[in-house]
DNA sequence: ATTGGCACTCCAGTCATGCGAGTGCCAGAC
DNA sequence: GTCTGGCACTCGCATGACTGGAGTGCCAAT
């Protein structure tokens, strides 16, 4: 139905839409791009796109904007990512060079990308539900508290302080944790989290510990408590100031955007469902973020490779956002992003 | 110069102004508030309060609103906090209540403020800088990695992944840990990291390490990174989303809002800054915020005892915001996060 | 010191007007 | 069949005039 020449119209529209804020005419557009054509015959074309609802005027004899649909054919078929400059390209080497455990290199990350792109951020951290223990260590703090570790394969140690009220002495100690060890090391997370279910659920029974029930079993919650956090994913986020940056850019108010950073939970489960083309792009475009409550927002995400196990990078914005410019920035983090995690686990 | 009652109608008017949120006139003063006197006396104690900028009129003839200056001498000397109801300290309560570390407590304390107040809160860690250090723990991980654990009395633990590139036996290990533990343990953290510097700038010399020179000297690296950290005060916030609630709360744009409570350091500051009263109450108001970029806001905070370093507990909001509720919630919060940190201390 | 009265100011809303950008459509050209 | 120039038409938006009402400032009287 819309001929070639009309999708270069509606890229036409979406960029010079995005470029200016202000809905786009049809003399705009002969003037800005060359299409050697006239007014009136992209005037036909855009009354095509009006059919097919691509874009759409908001008042009777003004210009037009793209809708999200239009925005999505824009992003599917027309988009080409915008190389980034050398000079962007050193930005994020010099964020990301250096040293650092996995926190440290996501929190770069995700300052490179929205330092880049001027949108809110967003990493995810690689899924640790694939993840495996590698390690569990218990150190006794005096004073019957006990510091609980455990580390993954994935490179994330997590630490907590419990209470158990005693001592132990250094026997007991190696018992609990070369049992702890043996239930859990070089298991997945959620194995493990199941077999430490067990373990509670049975109590005693298995571990005929000759004292410190009580405290092994505080000891065993501890570790429960942090596969859980494991199994949960997590983000990091940077930017949600760039949200209040442009007044127009969300025509209602900004609150349930800052609402979703905060709560995390929400954009967890929005970057979860989107599906990704086979560059490992995807995007997800005003209206149809309606189920998170997202209806005027985008996101635009690539996945990236951290240790094996599959998790994205992205950046949130208004709907109408600079897509080639986003989409092209986050797959260049992704990649380098990728390239960092594989590089630090080769010298592990 | 402005009488007993000139106060009184000041206090009128900072409580109709942040209930309606529109200037208040004489008329609408004698109406909600019993002065016992005609809207032509109130007029006439208005112009002495404009005299003395307390209050300002917005356009000639137009109601009056509270300048910063009023807010101020409101505050100090007029408002009385409004106690919070039974409901409220259950919510308290039913939020702080339950185990967990020092980083859980702060969390819970935040979302007990923000949730209370429908502000920004912000909780001060307590200072490390006076905290004592009482464990340093060494944690190979095998393939060259180090954990390197350091806790304080505070009851803040810090963990650091590090890579050393090679295996220590048990004995040199226990060594390096022993080391460390008689440089650091029972130092305040800021002489500890004095003396960890020196440790780095003569190297080898004092330690005549067999071997591993390098990867000890790793480990101090990773050491003194942690307590740089510590050294370094450091806050908890929630409730961003509070600032776009409402549209009108703030003239300009919530961007330099967003921007100081990502970055941190400057509420840090200005938190450092804000003198407490007797009751170890402060706030900092509207234009007095000037030199950190948040002259629409105001800061309400308490003092807390944070097992015997002070650190603070606030809420940040507009300037027009409800001064008595918010004290009092400050308060009532930093009480009973002073309990909470008490008790957990007896128990070590 | 307080009050009622009164003139005055200024904001906010409404309506009419003109302008300009942009469209839709048609008849004619290629 | 596709493209083009032309032209009438529609709105949005800015401007300006007008009005009602809220609120003030001041003054003379109590």
């Amino acid at each position: 139905m819309v001929s070639e020449r009309g999708l270069q119209v509606l890229r036409a529209i979406v960029q010079d839409y995005v470029d200016t804020r202000e809905p786009v005419g049809s003399k705009a557009i002969v003037e800005r791009h060359a299409f050697g054509v006239s007014a009136a015959t992209i005037r036909n074309d855009m009354a095509l796109l009006e059919d097919e609802e691509l874009i759409a005027a908001p008042h009777t004899s003004s210009g037009r904007i793209p809708t999200d649909k239009g925005y999505r054919v824009f992003v599917d078929h027309l988009a080409e990512l915008r190389p980034l400059s050398p000079a962007q390209r050193a930005a994020i080497a010099s964020f990301l060079e250096g040293p650092g455990d996995l926190d440290d290199v996501l929190v770069r990350t995700v300052r490179a990308l929205t330092q880049l792109t001027g949108q809110v951020a967003i990493v995810q951290y690689p899924s640790f539900a694939r993840a495996t223990v590698t390690h569990v260590e218990l150190v006794q703090l005096g004073g019957g508290r006990m510091l609980v570790i455990v580390v993954t394969d994935t490179g994330r140690v997590s630490q907590r302080l419990t209470f158990v009220g005693e001592e132990f002495d250094d026997a007991d100690l190696a018992r609990i944790r070369a049992e702890l060890g043996t239930v859990l090391v070089g298991r997945p997370v959620r194995e493990g989290l199941q077999r430490i279910a067990d373990r509670l659920d049975a109590p005693a029974a298995q571990t005929p510990a000759p004292a410190h029930e009580r405290a092994t079993d505080e000891i065993v919650r501890a570790v429960a408590e942090e596969l859980e956090e494991f199994r949960q994913d997590k983000l990091v986020m940077a930017g949600s100031a760039n949200l209040a940056r442009r007044e127009a850019d969300f025509r209602g108010s900004i609150y349930p955007l800052l609402e979703a950073i905060e709560e995390q939970v929400t954009l967890l489960r929005l970057m979860g469902e989107m599906v990704a083309d086979e560059q490992g792009l995807s995007a997800s475009i005003g209206r149809e973020n309606d189920a998170f409550g997202l209806g005027e927002a985008s996101v635009v995400a690539s996945d990236y490779d951290g240790t094996g196990s599959l998790a994205r990078v992205g950046v949130l914005g208004p709907t109408r956002m600079d897509y080639p410019t986003n989409l092209a920035a986050v797959r260049a983090v992704a990649r380098y992003l990728t390239r960092m995690l594989e590089q630090d686990d080769s010298s592990r």
